[in-house]
DNA sequence: AAACAAGTTTACGTTAACGTAAAGCAATAG
DNA sequence: CTATTGCTTTACGTTAACGTAAACTTGTTT
């Protein structure tokens, strides 16, 4: 049958600890079967966590990713109004990353000009009194883009 | 001088408890002045306010934003060194805020797909037998784009 | 057989970000 | 004057998401 999975496996490869994993099992995001005693995740828990990593990383909640799961489930024999429900659900997800895109490069301008400030003053340094030995200056980022912002400011 | 504001105003400009701002002061997040002991804040720590606010919906901890605007506020009389590990700061999150463009994207086609799923499925019910009644059909989102995703499923 | 690794359950501890009183000062309205 | 409204401090309570420890089973290695 289709790949099959350890908590320890799982733990190794997504970074997280067994507690966690067992803990997302309590709280109803993963239904490992059981060999003996021993827990067996499937290749769809495996996604699951995946997904479920995600959804944190994004701010979500456990309750609310456990929601989004059971309905995704329900839909499979859903009923009208189950589908309408989810996808009301659907759209209330996509709104929220819609906010976050905007956060997010309302933030990444933010830190475009704090960057560029930083800059600015390292030069200045540079050419006042070039006395802190330099490790090594990082060409990291910055590529000549142009400057796109200049209105969001943090002072 | 420039404009000043009560708590309350803040709190209901940005739908927070006065409990929150407040918090927020504790964490040293803002720094209002006083008129006796009633607090006074600044178009300074509006913004801040904003930028906390942003921050918490892109999972940033108080922590967080504290530790950038304490650098930010170095930043202006700040050494080499203190310019460098501002730059340093500024790129982590920049490479935070990268990863959780990609998030968003992935949980996007997930949610597109699976609004496709559900459209579908509602397509064969009112085929075969559309009997519980159709409060409205929403024309919300959808918009004809094609089918852009596939490879991404949750089952 | 003894020990070790990997898994398990049970349960108490911890941190962040507030909520929720309780109790008191200050100004203004009636 | 006193009542209400808005602000204040102090402090204990709460929830989510695990961490950590103890004590036990099961399988494997030496």
């Amino acid at each position: 049958m289709s790949k099959t999975y350890s908590i320890s496996e799982l733990a190794s490869e997504f970074d997280l600890t067994t507690r966690s994993i067992r803990f997302y099992e309590d709280q109803e995001l993963l239904h490992p079967t059981r060999r003996g005693q021993t827990r067996v995740y499937s290749s769809k828990d495996r996604v699951r966590l995946k997904l479920t990593i995600r959804g944190k990383r994004l701010g979500f909640s456990l309750a609310e990713i456990r929601e989004l799961f059971e309905l995704w489930d329900e839909t499979r024999s859903g009923s009208k109004k189950q589908l309408h429900l989810m996808l009301s659900k659907i759209a209330e997800r996509k709104a929220a990353l819609d906010q976050q895109m905007k956060d997010i490069t309302m933030v990444q301008l933010e830190l475009e000009s704090a960057e560029i400030r930083c800059r600015q003053a390292l030069e200045e340094l540079n050419e006042k009194g070039p006395h802190e030995t330099q490790t090594e200056d990082e060409r990291t980022s910055t590529s000549e883009k142009t400057a796109t912002s200049s209105s969001a400011t943090m002072h």
